[in-house]
DNA sequence: CTAATACCAAGTAAATCACTGGGAAATAGG
DNA sequence: CCTATTTCCCAGTGATTTACTTGGTATTAG
């Protein structure tokens, strides 16, 4: 799990389609313009997005991307992990014991936190 | 706010420092072969940890270094804005109108989930 | 005195970030 | 059919960050 400005411009974007969604598709112009992205930058995290199917694109004139799914079913964890490639878990797995038969406590503390991150994380937009 | 591998070292040798903590400091050699990382890598994230009064180091031989509060005192929050330099806010703060006068709604959106994964972050050791 | 440890600084390959540029494919409106 | 608009796709690029290496100096227990 990864939490960078990358994600951020992913879920902002997300939120703004959420928002706007009503009044037909948003062109990635309109939130480039909005959020001082770039247009090709955020092409390249809505391909993300759309791989995963949390946003669908319109071609064509007067088209644009919406939402893949209804609001109340889009995480933040979801888009977060669509857009940054999530992290590899702890070395020295069971393996090797660290310390005095320790066994990697610490990193079964870590899972704990970053498990109760992630189920934070699963609140709707 | 931002969260990385960095920051997810930070946390476990933290963690690892609150558990090991009654048997004396505990050396970075000890928690650079558990955790797999490079002394050197460890000792730049220590200095900052130390900077903001985390932890404490003892010199000479028998040294290590010990936490500089008490466990329950410490937060990962602070752990992390220790070592990733927090990112900068949002742009277009109220200046420009995004779009037909909605005024940046989707980053006060963003400034509030960002504010609940703070105080969430707030959990102790 | 010596070895172990924290401290400090500079440099480095690799990855990632955010962006630029140039296009192809689809499609609404004329 | 033509054109403008938009999504899609791909390759490259400077800046920054990551994680590490090297080479030291300062402190102190034994």
């Amino acid at each position: 799990m990864k939490l960078s400005t990358k994600g951020r411009y992913a879920v902002t974007a997300m939120m703004y389609l959420a928002v706007n969604d009503r009044e037909g598709p948003v062109t990635l112009a309109e939130i480039s313009t909005c959020q001082g992205i770039s247009l090709s930058y955020l092409e390249q995290l809505f391909a993300k997005l759309r791989k995963v199917g949390l946003v669908a694109g319109v071609r064509g004139p007067g088209g644009g991307y919406r939402l893949g799914k209804s609001v109340e079913q889009v995480t933040v964890a979801e888009i977060i992990l669509a857009v940054d490639e999530s992290i590899d878990s702890t070395q020295c797995q069971g393996t090797e014991d660290c310390h005095a038969g320790d066994r990697c406590m610490t990193h079964q503390l870590w899972e704990d936190l970053s498990f109760r991150l992630y189920e934070f994380l699963n609140s709707i937009t």
